[in-house]
DNA sequence: GATGAATGAGTTTTCATTCAT
DNA sequence: TATGAATGAAAACTCATTCAT
């Protein structure tokens, strides 16, 4: 189940580090950094361990073009396709929360678990051990709430809220909503959680629940 | 340096027992539950090898003891502790928040890393892996929310917010609010983002930032 | 339940010491010498460990003094007890087989494994190991063969068989019968095994089975 | 010293497995399982301690593997070797006395100690606390003993003996002997015990000593 | 570009034994 | 005589990483 339209030009070794990066991704996203073993990604990837030294200098590295390729998936099928589905900023949010409250359901119903926030988890365990992990979650996140900035500056050029906030301090606090919703669905094992956020990020953009 | 004010009449292996669990507790904060190990635990906490495994069965069980005394802890020094010093709804708001942001940045001053949440932490780690320690995790977190909750109760009594939601959920949104603030926090290596999600607070619950 | 009707008279670290002999006689019986950890068996005897090793000097020591305690309630419950019982030889070879085959089968009702000849065992497992042992199990199987052979000589003696061997040979084999008579049921988990053999033995002898 | 004849096919990591096997198997058989550390067994076969932790899932595991290799050994050697030298059935047995007896002499001359029977050494030690070996010994022993049925049904067939007993009981009898006769050889540390045992298995066949 | 095999250095865990009272 | 507590040494097992082909 390749995430990606991966490009018919690739060469051999793109696609087979692009089946590590898949099978990895996956992985990390699943349990955890650490708790996943090279040998178990190079197993799902169906690849020599070797290889994946080939293509990743360490497992950490690894892990860092990992958060680089969610970030695409995430971009593309959550943010950008909410923004090309919707245009009014209201509907955009709720389809942003919609996709990934679907997206953590049916992982409920496949594999028992909710497993949050790839960003959120990776950084969260290792931000304080890993300086290159931890700069690019937040260079990850940084660009999503852009996204989330900019619902709520389109709301109030359209006069949908009251609120006169410094937007880029909405979009963090948009995204840390998001985010926290995500936690609690993962730790609670309940996907409803995300939906249930969606009232509180309305909220802060000041529109009605 | 105990965070807890240990019982006198504790026995010497209680109190040996307690010495590894705030090592433990400690550094399972500030890095993580699988990059710490149990070696540098009992280094810590100066005891032998053999006596960590006399008071835990394992690392796992030590980690779920951990939880608990960081709840004991944060519930004392955050909670009960802004409750006590503070009786309108909005101030003790504030201090939670103000508590959290103090201990982070002294955190941060001292460390360098902003440790986050420690139960957001263990959870984000460990709760597709270890079913119970999200079951802890998530035990601990539902009896924090309802500080958060008896807040917005009491604002509500007072007539301090026009909002009228179910409590119980604006609890849990608080808490997913401070747990969002706290991961941004940590990420992006920044404390301050624990006090500027004080005014998303505030917003759910109804009062003026 | 005491195997051995302990001296009225015993001070009270006597009585202590035997608490920690026949628990590990037990235990050593039932499992292994490796496979029993000298804090199971502190623990089964309830006293502390460091009695352990006030009466023993260590695990292998302990372990000698329980092959002599097996070797008391052996030549008691089993030989001695046969002899007294019957004075027929053969009628005490079948009662020696008899009292063998119920101690087994009881225990395999009892506890679903048959420990098998606790000498056996602890020669076993540790002939190869410790030379110490390994005379105390010889001599312990010495003394017991004798009984076998004054079978044979009684029996030879009331014309009983037409066998005309060297007794001490026979009562060796007798005794090598036995043992892997005991060693079958173990392996096989079958306490009729050793009834089965009781044929084998009578052979030797010389007398219809 | 390789005991087997290995493939000329094997690969190289089915080498590396046997040599890890050979020497495991001939680890356990001259002292016990406990007594054996993975360190030792690695070291010997002159691999590293992960590479043994490929081939096998635990030191249990090994030990399974070695029963096997064992047997394989000890049915061509000892059993099929038998069989093929000698046609008559009293022969037969006589030459597989011979060979354990000079098994166990070369044992005795060049590590002073007398390793008895691997299955019996393993399944005492481990009968009662693992399963699966317990089942394994159990089904090995089964094998062997088909030989000394087959003895006693061609001595019958042959008329060279008098007796008239069920095969199967009369199989199971000779391999206690031989069983009980390498236990004492063992205990004792007397090669000759295996010898002696030659006339009583030749009296429960029937046949002059 | 790929892979079977190997490995150094850890990592958790255990165990017999002893100390201090 | 007893015991709560501690511990050195080693045990089984693991893991990221690299080598040789």
């Amino acid at each position: 189940m390749p995430l990606l339209n991966t490009n018919d030009r690739a060469t051999k070794g793109e696609l087979t580090k692009q089946r590590i990066l898949e099978a990895a991704a996956q992985m990390f996203w699943k349990s955890s950094y650490h708790n996943v073993r090279v040998d178990k990604i190079v197993e799902l990837a169906e690849v020599n361990k070797a290889s994946f030294y080939q293509y990743f200098k360490n497992k950490e590295h690894a892990a860092l073009e990992c958060v680089d390729y969610m970030f695409s998936l995430t971009r593309e099928h959550i943010f950008e396709g909410s923004f090309a589905q919707e245009q009014d900023p209201i509907k955009r949010l709720e389809e942003i929360y919609h996709r990934i409250y679907m997206a953590h359901k049916e992982l409920k119903d496949n594999e028992e678990q909710i497993p949050g926030c790839p960003f959120m988890n990776m950084g969260s365990e290792l931000a304080t051990d890993s300086e290159i992990i931890r700069q690019k979650v937040e260079q990850v996140l940084g660009e999503f709430y852009v996204y989330q900035q900019r619902i709520y500056e389109d709301a109030k050029a359209k006069g949908l809220t009251t609120m006169d906030w410094e937007p880029e301090l909405v979009g963090r606090q948009l995204q840390g909503i998001l985010n926290g919703a995500m936690s609690s669905a993962k730790i609670r094992n309940r996907p409803e959680d995300i939906t249930d956020a969606l009232v509180t990020a309305k909220t802060i953009i000041g529109v009605p629940g």
